[in-house]
DNA sequence: GTTTACACGTGAGCC
DNA sequence: TGGCTCACGTGTAAA
C-alpha cells in the first residue's frame, strides 16, 4: 500500500472520476480490468448494477415519503425517521380502534359470569316445562303481535330492541315480563317506512336474531 | 477499460483505500490536500461526518426492519419494501375499523331523515300537552319503580333498554306504549348484582341516559 | 467462479 | 465560507 512518488492521491481519484464520467482521451488497456471497447473508458464489473441497486433504494424511498404523510425534512434518514414514527402512530391507533370495537362489542354481550345465570335459566326453564316460542300474527294491513318466549339471558332483550329497530322495525307497543328462568316478550310492530311485514318473514327473522345474537 | 501509459487506475483506487485504511506509511504531502499531522494520511474533509450520516442512515433502516413485522429479505431496499406495503396494510386495517366503529355508532344513532320525525314528534307532543317526565318510585328492597314519558324517536327505546343493561339494571317487567309524538315507559327494575338502587340516584342515571344519548 | 449486497471515501451541489 | 447531504464507482465478502 505504499509507493514512492507524490502527490499520487491528488490526481487519481479525481481525474479517475473525470475519466469515467467524460470519457478521458487515455485509453490505455490494462490487463486486469474491464474495458468498454466504444468508448475506451474503464467500468467497473458491477457499475451498473450497483447503479440499479442505487436507484432502486432511491425509488422505494420516495415511495415511502409518498405514502408517509407527515413530512418533516427530505433527508434519506428523516424519510425513515418520519415513516417509523408514522408506523408506530398507525400501529396505535389500530390497537385503540380494536380495543374501542372490542369494548363496544362486549358491552352489550355475555360475559363469562353470566353463563352460570344463562345455565340456571335454562335448567329453570326445563324444570318449569317452558317452551322457547316465536309467534308472530296479524293485526291489521301493516301491524303485526308477537309473542316470544326465550331463556332469559343478561342484554338479550335490549339486543332484541336493537335488531329490530336496525331492521327497521318500529315498536308500537311492547310488553316484557321475567320470570326467573325466561322472557316473554309482546309486542306490536309495525315497519317505519310504512312497508307492510309478511309474517313468515318476520318471524323468521325474529328466529334469526334469537339464534344468532 | 484501456489505458495506455500507465496503470494509473489500477493502483490508485485500491492503495488509496488501503492507504487511508491501514496509515500507510509514504507521506507525501499534497498542496490542495487535508492530511493528519500524525500519521500523514489524507483525510477528506467530510470523512467522518459522511461515515456519521451512513452509519445513522443504517441504524434508521435496522430500526424500520425492527417495527415492521413482516420480512421477506434482509436487503435495504426490500426493507423499505415491506415496510411500505405494511404501511399500506395498517392504513386498509385503520379505515376499514373506523369505517366498522362508526357504523356500529351510526346503526343506533338518529339518521338525518329521522329529525323530521322528532320535530313532529316535538310538535306533536307539544300540541298534546305532553310533558316529559321521569318518575322513580319503590317498590320493596331493591326493586324500583320506573315511569319515562319522552319525545318518540327512531331508536331511544332500544338505546335506553341497552343503557340500562350497561349499568347492570335488570328489566323485570317492562311497557312500552306509544303514541303518535311520544314513548311512554313503564318499568319494573332491579340491580343485576342484587345491590339496592337508590331512587335519586336511579332518576339523575335515567335522566342523563335520556339527555345525553 | 459468478452474483449480490454492502460499506467505503470522495466530489459536487446546496443552503 | 463551512456544514451537510447525496450520488458515484469501487473493493470485498458472503452466498
Amino acid at each position: 500500500m505504499e509507493y514512492e512518488d507524490e502527490d499520487w492521491l491528488c490526481v487519481t481519484m479525481e481525474e479517475f472520476s473525470l475519466a469515467t464520467e467524460n470519457g478521458c482521451s487515455r485509453q490505455g488497456m490494462g490487463k486486469k480490468r474491464n474495458y468498454d471497447d466504444d468508448t475506451r473508458e474503464f467500468k467497473s464489473k458491477n457499475l451498473e448494477t450497483e447503479r440499479r441497486r442505487r436507484e432502486k433504494l432511491s425509488s422505494r424511498l420516495l415511495m415511502l415519503r409518498a405514502i408517509v404523510p407527515i413530512i418533516t425534512n427530505m433527508n434519506k434518514a428523516t424519510i425513515i425517521d418520519d415513516a417509523i414514527t408514522y408506523i408506530e402512530k398507525l400501529q396505535d391507533k389500530v390497537q385503540s380502534l380494536s380495543q374501542e370495537l372490542h369494548q363496544m362489542e362486549a358491552t352489550s354481550d355475555e360475559t363469562a359470569d353470566t353463563k352460570i345465570d344463562d345455565i340456571d335459566s335454562a335448567e329453570d326453564m326445563k324444570n318449569l316445562g317452558i317452551q322457547e316460542e316465536v309467534s308472530v300474527a296479524q293485526i291489521d294491513g301493516n301491524k303485526l303481535w308477537i309473542k316470544i318466549i326465550i331463556e332469559k339471558r343478561r342484554g338479550r332483550f335490549s339486543k332484541l330492541m336493537e335488531a329490530l329497530d336496525n331492521f327497521g322495525i318500529e315498536l308500537i307497543d311492547t310488553n316484557l315480563t321475567t320470570t326467573k328462568g325466561a322472557f316473554l316478550i309482546t309486542s306490536c310492530i309495525q315497519d317505519k317506512d310504512g312497508e307492510r311485514l309478511e309474517i313468515q318473514q318476520t318471524k323468521h327473522l325474529l328466529q334469526d336474531i334469537i339464534n344468532d345474537k
